[in-house]
DNA sequence: ATCTTTGTACGAAACAATTCGTAGTAAACA
DNA sequence: TGTTTACTACGAATTGTTTCGTACAAAGAT
């Protein structure tokens, strides 16, 4: 099941923080953006997505800690897939087109980019 | 204002088709895809696109005919930056390795994306 | 032992997106 | 002209997301 909005910043927190408790990450939300956001609305949320299977979550102690449940590569991956299918018609190279087309892209990044196009034209698939 | 997923789906259908009428975009997603969708959901939908800005439409005779109202790349272009930041936490490039990492990419696209990229590191901006 | 703090659970309100039924009207047609 | 068809408008049900208040229990402090 694909993370909603809401539900993609809290894992955000959890894959670079590492597990956290309820408390972290609602702190976490209401430092990062201006948006302030009470501390149940933030623990429903998880707790939907522990049903979900979104997060796992350790009940051992009374405070409990919750933890991302995929890879945020993964994830990634696959809210990817969907993104290019609905605004791309499926077509990840229009989408990196217009991606790159922005000229917000640093040369550093702009090379390392270049590199793994070479690479994969090499023959090789997969990263 | 962005489109939802359904507003995409027949901004889509307006995109390649040109201005259109309800009937001819509902009988294009019925026919496009598995799902069936009844005729006054597809008029609902765009009569609330219209009050949006998402289309224009011409009431001038008894079928309206609805248009996009704005150009595909300008949509894809909003909707990319709010999925990059939302999903790949602004980095572009980070979206870019992972759409090409998946070895679906044909060469012919691998070289286009390429030439681009030699075309930016030449200096210049846009596309 | 009591009071305060910190946590979970849960119900429900507020909002938004999607779906379709029904009503009414203009046009086409018999 | 009277009937059927094709269209728009609109209300409302349904579903999903986000929000928070309240209730209650465990832990910690006095």
């Amino acid at each position: 099941m694909q993370p909603t909005d809401s539900e993609l910043v809290i894992l955000q927190v959890l894959w670079s923080q590492g597990p956290c408790t309820v408390r972290v990450v609602n702190e976490q939300l209401n430092t990062t953006s201006d948006k302030q956001i009470g501390y149940t609305t933030t623990l429903k949320l998880m707790q939907l997505m522990a049903e979900k299977g979104l997060v796992s979550r350790d009940t051992s102690s009374r405070t409990h800690v919750y933890a991302a449940a995929r890879a945020r590569e993964s994830v990634q991956k696959s809210l990817l897939q969907r993104f290019v299918d609905s605004a791309f018609g499926g077509s990840a190279a229009g989408l990196v087109l217009r991606a790159l087309g922005d000229g917000q892209t640093s040369p550093a990044e702009l090379a390392e980019i270049k590199r793994l196009i070479e690479e994969l034209e090499k023959g090789k698939q997969d990263d």
